[in-house]
RNA sequence: GGACGUUUAGCUCAGCUGGUUAGAGCGUCUCGUUUACACCGAGAAGGUCGCAGGUUCGAAUCCUGCAACGUCCACCA
């Protein structure tokens, strides 16, 4: 092996493209050119409003990880890409970016067709860049499967599902209050809204003199609109006045007719216990509206405040235009004039803001699409709802093959939770950028005031003149429920579908469980009879190294290009998956990512080490080892254990504990301690040589297979110099149970504990490296002293010892040694500087510490009850350290004494 | 107002169904130019596992209560 193939320090740079290249090459990536049992991943779509972040960097590595671990199993592993169109947002993005540029309202400037033509470039420019970004976090997924939520596949798909509901009539036309945006100008569902404290003052109020109950709100301004006041049906106060109307005027454009109704809902320990009902801007009053209706005593609706966030005329004369604010300002100056404020109180309230738009979101009564989520499906007889709590208790229909698990499993009481919470879903927006909704209207006849209308629902528009597409597009996440099989051909009944779906597995951050999550089980479980994914694997957010959110306004944000640039792609990988932990939040920070490039580089320079020393012309892959020493036999062992860890905690998801595992051994166990064995094993007889490095090359090429998911660049550069073939599609190490060595892992385990005493002592009595220490150690055993004597070379080259003698015989120690013990071995160190003091000093202290210990085994061990109720390993291994310890005081307190006396 | 999460070494975090003298990485201290690696090696120091009770032979781990921090949800108008 020429070393210069293999330079001092991994540069990730100067390989990482070339690999990329290469494995998209070879096709493995496409599951059509592998075998074995499909695995299923579904990438969750980044939104195209801009490049990816740190968060995306987490979710790469995990999902590359596992479709990386599972394709080294056999498996058939499918990884679709794809991106989101993300249709508000993206809108709202390139509209700001717009208004920076100087436009007032790119809207009406520009017209529908060059808005979206605007948005369109935004959006391809941000999915080239992403696309890019994904390939540099080395993510192997199939990009001849590429996909995108707004693309013409995916329209067909959410065609047909719109259709297909409206037919089984989930999906309807309402006139209901939304929640509007007047800054976007649109609606949005209840899980877009964010909900911010601010300070509010609470007015109580008659609306007229003779009125015979006080209300209270935050709301004045609203109250030109009120029909009602409700009070709970038990309040004795108010009983007197229920089904009573009221004519009050407080400057409307009517007078307001004003029914006491009752109702539950109505708390009637808070403020008056009475609540003024304004139907048209509040969801909880327009409840109660149509409770009303449902009832036979009707109230009414008086809109009076409109799209434009103005008061509308219905607030009379003089409100109309007057935002709500001057508006409310001014009804509450009114109120005090007339003497009717009772009290104003300062509080904190709870108001909704558009996530996107960012402005208070108003609650204005309009006709928009909706799907009803608690509606009976006519073919199930089972609702959405009942569907999706099936999903994830009972299994769909009870088949408990179709039940979709969710880790960590704390998620699936959330997601319950929700699930019986759930209210209709506001289906339809007023932006263009999107899913257009496959509504086609024609106006038939007009007879006076009333419009009759015909709808057709379908894609295209049906044969004839004059038909009309809904202008409104469709929330975006109606397109990405149906991703996990829209992305497989749905609705055609295609190969990859019947393949490929129900997916396995996927992973999402827990900020998406409501917004997607739960759409996917709901449209997977409606159109397919399925649920999407068998597991779902809930990740955490990652903050910054002060546990604040990355975001773009504090300036916080950092690009994993950058990182992959100056540290690699692997590092990234590891450090964000190791010392991660389902479902909660991590931290970022340079340092860690600085530990993962520290530790890429050390198996690079292992490898370095074990293919440059071994004298084999072409490192085949290594099958049959036979171990000649303790050590080999130690090590062979440990790595059988460490294999089935590390697959045992994949299996279960668990990245940071496997990946922990793995870097232990590989660190702490085959660089520090088998590799150090080896330079001298190689020393001696030639057969021990070729067997040493047979192993090296073994353990070698199986930590890069297992290593691989984690980092795939790294491994597949060194493997280069092992194999023609790919890295990539190395079969995962099968079970090495058998070379699982108790005894062995147990002497070589009192090697390495001489070793370290050893070393201990000479650091304590700061003897120089290069001073060689004459040795006695002693042992009553004779296994334990042929296992000395077998390792002789070892302790003498890693404790750096000059002579050691290997002696049965009790001796006091002499003048000037230092004196350690350990289960069945005295070493006694001579050292070339006598500095009695602060060797009785040092043996004074773990005098100290043995005789604690000692003494609580003792009281455990004499105690009755643990005894009889303790297993019996623990009672045993216990029994048996206490031994140890006893022999160890023995040695040390006893000798000790001796010397100290002279 | 509810629900959930977190609280373990100076920092960032692991610790699965309770069982050896509680772990890792980074940082700190001492020593070191041993031909794989200073992006390194050797050794060490550092924790009454948030607090208070309880269950148990045994609790960081289970139960109850409390506190601090965080997140989500909710129609106190």
């Amino acid at each position: 092996m020429d070393e210069k193939q293999l330079p001092k320090a991994y540069e990730a740079k100067q390989y990482e493209d070339e690999i990329y290249a290469a494995w998209e090459k070879s096709g493995f990536f496409n599951p059509d050119n592998l075998k074995g049992k499909p695995f299923t991943i579904m990438m969750p779509p980044p939104n195209v409003t801009g490049v990816l972040h740190l968060g995306h960097a987490l979710e790469n590595a995990l999902m590359d990880c596992m479709a990386r671990y599972q394709r080294m199993r056999g498996e058939k592993v499918l990884l679709i890409p794809g991106t989101d169109h993300a249709a508000l947002p993206t809108q709202a993005k390139v509209e700001k970016m717009l208004m920076q540029k100087g436009m007032k309202n790119p809207r009406q400037e520009l017209g529908r067709d060059k808005l979206v033509e605007k948005i369109r470039e935004f959006a391809e420019e941000s999915r080239t860049t992403i696309l890019s970004q994904i390939k540099k976090i080395g993510t192997s997924c199939d990009w001849s499967r590429l996909a995108y939520t707004f693309d013409d596949a995916r329209n067909r798909a959410v065609n047909e599902l719109f259709c297909r509901m409206y037919k089984d009539g989930l999906i309807y036309r309402g006139y209901r209050v939304v929640n509007w945006s007047v800054k976007g100008q649109s609606t949005s569902s209840d899980d877009e809204i964010i909900f911010i404290e601010r300070p509010a003052k609470l007015y109580t109020f008659k609306y007229s003199s003779n009125f015979p109950i006080a209300i209270a709100t935050t709301r004045p301004e609203t109250k030109l609109g009120d029909t009602a006041v409700a009070v709970h049906p038990s309040d004795s106060r108010y009983a007197p006045y229920i089904g009573q109307v009221f004519t009050v005027d407080v400057g409307a454009a009517k007078p307001l007719q004003i029914k006491i109704i009752a109702d539950e809902q109505v708390d009637p320990e808070f403020g008056t216990g009475a609540l003024g009902v304004t139907p048209a801007h509040s969801s909880v009053d327009f409840a109660m509206y149509e409770k009303q209706k449902a009832k036979g005593e009707p109230i009414d609706l008086i809109p009076v405040i409109g799209l434009d966030g103005k008061m509308t005329a219905e607030a009379g004369a003089d409100y109309v235009g007057l935002s709500v604010e001057e508006a409310r300002a001014k009804f509450v100056l009114w109120l005090k004039e007339q003497n009717l404020l009772l009290n104003e109180e300062d509080i904190t309230q709870n108001v909704g803001t558009s996530d996107r738009y960012g402005d208070v979101i108003e609650s204005i009564p309009m006709t928009q699409w909706w799907l009803d989520v608690n509606k009976k499906i006519p073919s199930k007889g089972k609702s959405l709802c009942d569907l999706m709590r099936e999903a994830v208790t009972t299994g769909l229909d009870g088949d408990s093959s179709k039940i979709v698990t969710i880790t960590p499993d704390r998620f699936k009481k959330l997601y319950l939770d929700r699930v019986d919470h759930l209210r209709d879903w506001c289906l339809s927006r007023q932006i263009w950028w999107g899913h257009r909704i496959p509504v086609w209207y024609k106006q038939m006849s007009e007879v006076g005031d009333q419009k009759s209308e015909t709808i057709f629902v379908g894609a295209t528009a049906p044969e004839g003149d004059g038909w009309q597409q809904d202008p409104d597009t469709l929330d975006t996440w109606f397109s990405s429920g149906s991703w996990t099989f829209s992305t497989l051909g749905w609705p055609e009944q295609t190969k990859d579908l019947k393949t490929f779906h129900p997916t396995q597995w996927i992973q999402m951050g827990y900020e998406i469980l409501y917004l997607w999550l739960m759409r996917m089980i709901l449209m997977s479980a409606y159109a397919l009879d399925e649920i999407p994914f068998k597991d779902a694997y809930i990740h955490g957010m990652l903050r910054d190294k002060n546990g604040n959110k990355f975001s773009k306004s504090s300036g916080n944000g950092i690009d994993p290009i950058d990182v992959i640039d100056e540290y690699g792609s692997d590092a990234l990988r590891i450090s964000l998956l190791i010392g991660t932990s389902p479902g909660n939040d991590a931290r970022y920070y340079t340092e860690k990512i600085e530990s993962g490039r520290n530790f890429v580089n050390k198996l690079w320079n292992i490898s370095r080490f074990v293919l440059t020393s071994t004298d084999m012309l072409s490192p085949e892959l290594v099958e049959g080892v036979k171990p000649q020493t303790l050590a080999d036999r130690w090590i062979l062992s440990r790595f059988a254990t460490v294999t089935k860890e590390v697959t045992d905690h994949l299996e279960k998801y668990e990245f940071s504990q496997a990946g922990e595992k793995l870097r232990d051994f590989t660190w702490n166990e085959f660089a520090d301690w088998y590799l150090e064995i080896a330079k001298i094993q190689k020393q001696e007889e030639r057969s021990k040589k070729n067997e040493t490095d047979k192993i090296l090359l073994y353990i070698l090429q199986n930590l890069l297979i297992l290593w691989h998911p984690f980092m795939p660049f790294v491994t597949e550069v060194i493997w280069k110099n092992i194999s023609k073939d790919l890295l990539i599609v190395q079969p995962w190490p099968s079970d090495k149970s058998k070379n699982v060595d108790q005894t062995s892992e147990q002497n070589f385990s009192r090697i390495q504990q001489l070793i370290v005493a050893i070393r201990n002592i000479r650091a304590q009595y700061k003897v120089r490296p290069e001073k060689k220490v004459d040795i006695r150690l002693q042992s009553s055993d004779k296994k334990v002293r042929q296992l000395l004597q077998e390792n002789i070379t070892i302790i003498k080259t890693l404790a750096r010892a000059n002579d050691i003698e290997i002696t049965d015989e009790i001796a006091e120690p002499k003048f000037g040694c230092a004196l350690a013990a350990l289960e069945k071995i005295t070493i006694h160190v001579m050292l070339p500087n006598e500095d009695l003091e602060s060797e009785m000093e040092r043996i004074k202290k773990e005098c100290q510490s043995l005789e604690v210990y000692i003494k609580t085994t003792e009281t455990k061990l004499e105690n009755k009850e643990f005894v009889s109720n303790a297993p019996a390993h623990i009672v045993a291994t216990m029994k048996a350290k206490l031994q140890e310890a006893k022999e160890k005081f023995e040695t040390i307190c006893t000798q000790f004494k001796k010397q100290n006396n002279k």
